[in-house]
DNA sequence: AGTCGATGGGACATCGCTGTCTCACATGGG
DNA sequence: CCCATGTGAGACAGCGATGTCCCATCGACT
């Protein structure tokens, strides 16, 4: 009868996705708990969102370990990424979200360490000749967020099927709108 | 002595860009106001965002007007749109992140109206040969969106310098990252 | 069956924000 | 000079969300 605090936090990311104002009530009856029991696994909304936080880090960096970066050419290295983070894309940019909202300076190293392994990427994908360089490892690291963000609410609003996910994404990111005359 | 409404919208646009949780009392500070002249104005904080999104429609809709998207290539016409939304930019952004907070149907009718206007803009990029056709001119439009959002806050933290953003915006949607060999 | 731990529901006080009101004051016009 | 309009500051009640507590209940384990 244990709480499955991990069902919890899963529900709790689906909920504030769509509603990042959602109360405690709320997220209480959308894990199917009451929100007494919520409370006794989550001080509060802060703990909560901080549980949140170490949980979208915990998944980011897994889909970072998985998308295996160095191997092949930088391109389908991002291909991989961005398919993997899929799942995660909606927790993933209620979080960016969330961190713009947040004024402290003590920003979560995570996101840091995070933040620095995806510019690295984009800085070596530029030293090898794949990447421009005139674009900045550092706005194409918060161009990566952006997209997925904008991504994930059009599928979520059905814009784009979910298919097409990483597609749009990957080519938009790497190729661009303009049409080449070679394609 | 009256009350310059207009500057009121500004500065609370301003902050709210910053910081989009904050209080009427903040908004009234920020003026250089009481907040009991604050709720003279505008009836509550509806009220207040409702203003401001009519002149975040106004202002984007101006952008639209004076970028005269129809005139040269498709990529000139982006050029100046983008260029020209920039100082509304902040403000943009936060009104799109309200409308996705927002859940109800009623929604202003003014940005379908915009969404319209750019999305049919794409289309017909892609029908002159201009634009790729594997990317959905709704795609475009949200990635749009999300590349100004994403770009706005790069500024504001210093990760992107001012003059480069319609640069870095319009470079990465139409060119994308990947280095072509002709280049 | 009996006990223990966890849960759900509800009651409760508290807090922050909101919206309204009043009053004193200043500025500008008649 | 006096009056009118608009403003700032503060007081006030209302409201929704939060966080804490208590108690009845349910399930698991012995």
């Amino acid at each position: 009868m244990t709480l499955d605090r991990e069902q919890v936090l899963r529900s709790a990311a689906a909920l504030l996705t769509r509603k990042s104002t959602a109360t405690m009530d709320e997220v209480a009856r959308a894990a199917g708990i009451g929100r007494a029991t919520l409370h006794r696994h989550f001080a509060g909304r802060d703990a909560l969102v901080a549980a949140l936080e170490n949980l979208g880090i915990q998944e980011f960096e897994a889909a970072l370990d998985a998308a295996a970066l160095d191997e092949g050419s930088a391109e389908d290295g991002l291909r991989r990424l961005v398919t993997a983070v899929q799942p995660g894309a909606g927790l993933l940019s209620f979080l960016v979200t969330e961190n713009q909202l947040f004024e402290g300076d003590d920003v979560n190293e995570g996101w840091s360490r995070l933040d620095a392994r995806v510019s690295a990427f984009f800085r070596r994908g530029q030293e090898r000749g794949e990447f421009r360089i005139d674009l900045t490892p550092a706005w194409l690291t918060e161009a990566l967020y952006g997209l997925i963000g904008s991504c994930a609410w059009s599928v979520q609003t059905g814009r784009v099927a979910a298919q097409d996910f990483s597609y749009m994404i990957v080519e938009l990111l790497l190729g661009g709108a303009r049409r080449s005359v070679e394609k």
